[in-house]
DNA sequence: GGTATCCAGTTTTTT
DNA sequence: ACTGGATACC
């Protein structure tokens, strides 16, 4: 343990050696914080602390899963074992489950997520007759979700008058009614909302002092992550858990508070000091990871920032190259432009993928950027956007096994009553929610009385429903002496799914049935990798809370070494040798959504800051003077954010026009760039982007670099074929179908389509992103 | 009740 | 440019 502490800075090493009360640790960018509380951890046990009394709380389950495997080579796998460390919404779903009989909910209850909810709202505004064009949905459901991360109960939202008001102000005086018939119905489902995960754990915790009692007796140390980013809601949660022995430590940095647009409030770090007697306060400032231009560029932007802790992030590194910024004519040339930038640095420094990421700030970015390294082959992945899970043909059988688990779930039901199509429609739906609404039932239940129930359905809807509900009672049956796995591979095929998909025989039903086969194969997986796990069945009720709460970085992304996109708000937490931030655009980023209240744009700025932050050697800023915005071709202006940092840090690739956001346009147009007003650096100097084709050499040593993976994800395109030259004539092998003759080629890129006349199968229309065709002539 | 076609919102970020 | 929902027609 000796050795441990000494690879600790002093600054490092204080709050890990202070065991007891509360403490707070102000950690800037880069300097260590992960370290201190893994460190922080082992030292508690090592000090004899029961790894069962401690509660870490981390922004990711995989922060979680990393810390705990660090931890266990220091202490030992069977002492880190009993840790509970997870997200808030994880930790609290395990505690909830175990106490839910308290609150009246059911052990099995749903996580309904965000789309489950959105569609609970919009069907509660449909049946009280309400205008969907002054109630929108997603409004509704988001002010919906701030209540409740403030705590406001449907109670306290009536008896509050401000609010009451507001909404009545914004001509949505039904607002209440909404949010009393939401509540209803997600109970009545047996169903929680993301939300709800804290705000019943508020309840229960306020309701019964001995359940309160208990977890803050099991709770003695309790250490929470990113602090910054947490809502009111976390903040009771973790007040009350750690009220009675005050062994409290968080670990955050003000300057990257990112998620107040979900209720993160940043005074509950601004304010920790007032909220417990004789709390210690350290900083971590030495920052280990970025160059020192990259640091003091970073520091340069953030002093814009008014409200915020005082600390001075700085560093030993050595200042490193300046961070380069190019301006591009489109977001083609920019995805073109960092495409060959980082082909260029792997050449020159023989660095693999894994060494890079790209940045934005939606997620809508990623195409030119993807069509570009494609173009070049490189490896890349892709974080966050429409993720695996939330793919519809995956949703739905997903959605019969949250039905077998909870048949109560009415999101559930009513995505996979009528699909594939058994004959029971939109009418027939509706008669069965008004019969639930009115008998205080769920649907399920309402299908199972039908015979005592007056409904005007007749007898052949009527046999339809007694059979979809006897399938959903067979597979009951079978998950009772099944696995996960096993069911699953049931259900894909006796609900009909998988023939329907069949049936449509299109290169994206194609695509989707490999999609249901993948998760199959995640299923399996799971329930191999659980019977390793202590008290873990591998039980389908457990895979299905595990796919609720996964965050796009959970996803295992195996050893593959890929180029890393995302957004930046996704790339909190991590770092890169080279980080390329994209889309440095004013009404982008800022965006323009944020720009119209200082808080807003401040949030906007550390979220810039946050950014360049993760990158460790080198830094790219890219911007364009017209990009594709909803399909339409828009001038763009340079950030903000450029000017403000600092010049002496930066190396413009372009000449810079000297006007604010002014585009460079203008001044063609008129002839003559005023020179003066140029902040005109050398001639392209160093990376000059490669307009050309790598030569053979080049590619040779590129292809060593990089071995051919055969770890295909399928949130990945497979590269493989992509810009193979197939032409039409080529004679060609597919799994399914067999050999076949190319016959014409359409559509460019990742719409890229070949129409095949196969032997056996005749013509088919593939899409060649996802066919695995293999060239025999 | 099923299907084809039109329409609106989307691109701010996520557990 | 793309999706999901609503409408009209079968």
């Amino acid at each position: 343990m000796e050795e441990y502490l000494a690879e600790l800075n002093d600054a490092q090493r204080a709050p890990v050696l202070q065991k007891d009360g509360p403490m707070i640790v102000i950690a800037g960018a880069g300097s260590g914080k992960t370290r201190v509380l893994t460190y922080r951890i082992a030292y508690l046990m090592h000090q004899g602390v029961d790894s069962f009394n401690i509660l870490s709380l981390t922004f990711t389950n995989k922060a979680a899963r990393e810390m705990k495997k660090r931890i266990s080579t220091i202490v030992g796998a069977s002492e880190a074992k009993n840790l509970w460390m997870g997200t808030f919404h994880s930790i609290f779903a395990k505690i909830l489950r175990f106490e839910a009989d308290k609150l009246g909910y059911p052990s099995n209850f749903t996580i309904y997520d965000t789309q489950d909810s959105q569609r609970l709202v919009a069907s509660v505004i449909k049946e009280m007759g309400l205008d969907k064009d002054i109630y929108k949905y997603k409004q509704v459901y988001s002010r919906i979700s701030s209540y409740k991360n403030s705590l406001i109960t449907v109670k306290a939202y009536f008896q509050n008058g401000e609010l009451v008001e507001a909404d009545a102000m914004a001509k949505r005086p039904r607002m209440g009614e909404i949010y009393q018939h939401y509540v209803d119905r997600c109970f009545k489902a047996g169903a929680m909302d993301f939300d709800d995960l804290l705000l019943k754990t508020n309840e229960l915790l306020n309701r019964f002092p001995e359940v309160l009692s208990k977890y803050q007796n099991r709770f003695r140390y309790i250490l929470v992550d990113e602090y910054q980013d947490t809502n009111h809601s976390q903040y009771l949660i973790v007040r009350a858990l750690s009220d009675k022995f005050q062994n409290i430590c968080v670990v955050g940095d003000d300057a990257q508070s990112i998620y107040a647009f979900r209720g993160a409030n940043i005074n509950n770090i601004l304010n920790f000091q007032r909220d417990y007697d004789n709390v210690q306060q350290y900083r971590l400032e030495q920052n280990y990871r970025s160059t020192k231009n990259i640091v003091e560029a970073a520091n340069s932007i953030i002093d814009k920032n008014k409200t915020k802790l005082d600390k001075v992030v700085w560093t030993a590194n050595d200042p490193g190259p300046k961070i380069i910024v190019n301006r591009l004519l489109t977001d083609a040339d920019e995805g073109r432009y960092v495409a060959s930038s980082i082909f260029e640095n792997q050449m020159n420094h023989q660095l693999d993928n894994g060494n890079f990421a790209i940045l934005y700030r939606t997620n809508a970015q990623s195409r030119s950027i993807e069509d570009a390294l494609r173009k070049r082959d490189i490896k890349y992945r892709i974080y966050g956007g429409l993720s695996f899970y939330q793919r519809k043909e995956i949703k739905d059988v997903l959605g019969y096994l949250r039905l077998i688990i909870n048949p109560k779930d009415e999101e559930a039901l009513k995505r996979v009553i009528n699909y594939p199509a058994r004959g029971i429609g939109g009418t027939t739906v509706d008669k069965l929610i008004v019969a639930a609404n009115h008998y205080d039932r769920s649907i399920f239940e309402v299908i199972e009385n039908l015979d005592r129930i007056n409904l005007k359905i007749n007898s052949g809807t009527k046999t339809r429903l007694e059979n979809f509900m006897n399938m959903i009672k067979s597979f009951q049956v079978t998950n009772q002496t099944s696995d996960a796995f096993v069911l699953s591979e049931i259900v894909a095929k006796k609900t009909g799914l998988l023939q329907e998909l069949k049936k449509d025989g299109t290169p994206e039903g194609i695509a989707r049935i490999e999609n249901i086969e993948e998760l199959l194969n995640g299923i399996r997986d799971f329930v191999e990798g659980q019977k390793e796990v202590v008290d873990s069945k591998g039980s389908l009720a457990e895979f299905l809370e595990d796919v609720a709460l996964a965050t796009d970085l959970d996803q295992d992304t195996g050893d593959d070494d890929r180029v890393a996109l995302m957004t930046i708000h996704l790339a909190k937490g991590l770092e890169f040798p080279y980080v390329y931030i994209v889309g440095m655009e004013e009404d982008l980023f800022p965006s323009g959504m944020s720009m119209n209240t200082r808080s807003e744009l401040e949030e906007e700025r550390r979220l810039f800051y946050v950014a360049l932050t993760r990158a460790e050697k080198q830094a790219y800023l890219t911007y364009t003077q017209s990009r594709y915005r909803w399909g339409k071709l828009v001038d763009a202006e340079p950030s903000r954010f450029i000017e403000e940092i600092d010049d002496k840090f930066l190396e413009y690739l372009t000449p810079v026009e000297g006007y604010r956001y002014k585009p460079l346009i203008d001044a063609d147009i008129f002839g003559e760039v005023d020179k003066s007003k140029l902040r005109l650096k050398k001639p392209v100097s160093g990376a000059p982007p490669l307009a050309h084709k790598p030569n053979e050499e080049q590619l040779r040593k590129l292809r060593k670099l990089r071995p051919v993976s055969n770890g295909s994800t399928n949130t990945d395109n497979n590269t493989n074929l992509f810009d193979q030259e197939l032409i039409p004539g080529s004679v060609v092998e597919h799994m399914r179908f067999g050999i076949g003759k190319i016959i014409k080629i359409e559509g460019v890129g990742q719409d890229k389509k070949a129409e095949i006349n196969f032997e056996k199968g005749g013509i088919k229309k593939l899409l060649l992103r996802f066919a695995k065709l293999k060239v025999i002539g």
